[in-house]
DNA sequence: CGGTATCCCCATTGATACTG
DNA sequence: CAGTATCAATGGGGATACCG
């Protein structure tokens, strides 16, 4: 059982020094589209429609409000070219591709989740 | 710009075996309080009105909900000793632990995001 | 083409009260 | 102590129509 006596204050501490950037991690890659948009784009860069054909199921308004988030975080860079009509087109940031290490680790454990949960 | 050409069909195969786990990977920590409990049990064995306690703001409804979540994913593990008043304790289990790597990574990516966006 | 503007639904969460 | 039951609120996301 447990009447091992913890530093209440300390773990407190030590608790939210994980917690605090866990938080802001999960909440830039938040909803149901972020990722599979970074996803999307780190094979290549992309405009809008071509992302929208990737993105199955996705609607205008949810890709276009998505892509304003990663582009605030500075994931995403939006690029306009003059013309008509006209192309706007998306691609990773450096910050981006940063997150590599963090999507690998997730596809590590949804694996081997899938193998010890799922797939029984 | 972009119009070199690439395998659609491929990068769509790819696209899908990065996101099925991941996806999996992140429905398993959805939501509000799964990993502040996860992380407030891996300081050690604790008591439905410990982790009440620790995780400030949950309310009892909500960690009831939480906890059978993550008992089902067999993330934790709930015991029973047969006492009045009723004692019920909850641990981490080695699947639980295994997520040690995917918070590392959360955290790591985290603090480099504050420091880049949120630090200025 | 690359988006906005509106309206609406419903799932998740919160608040509160109660129980074995 | 360790929950459950019930109801109310919030907000993420969908459908559709329209615009520069």
């Amino acid at each position: 059982m447990a009447k091992t006596k913890q530093p209440v204050a300390h773990t407190e501490e030590a608790c939210n020094a994980i917690l605090l950037p866990v938080s802001d991690a999960l909440d830039v890659l938040k909803g149901k589209w972020k990722l599979q948009i970074i996803v999307a784009l780190t094979f290549g860069d992309k405009r809008f429609k071509e992302i929208s054909n990737e993105v199955s199921g996705i609607t205008d308004r949810m890709l276009s409000k998505e892509l304003k988030d990663l582009e605030m975080n500075q994931l995403v860079k939006r690029t306009v070219y003059d013309s008509f009509p006209p192309i706007v087109e998306y691609s990773i940031t450096e910050h981006g591709k940063s997150l590599a290490n963090v999507i690998d680790e997730l596809k590590a454990w949804g694996l081997l989740h899938r193998k010890k949960i799922i797939g029984k």
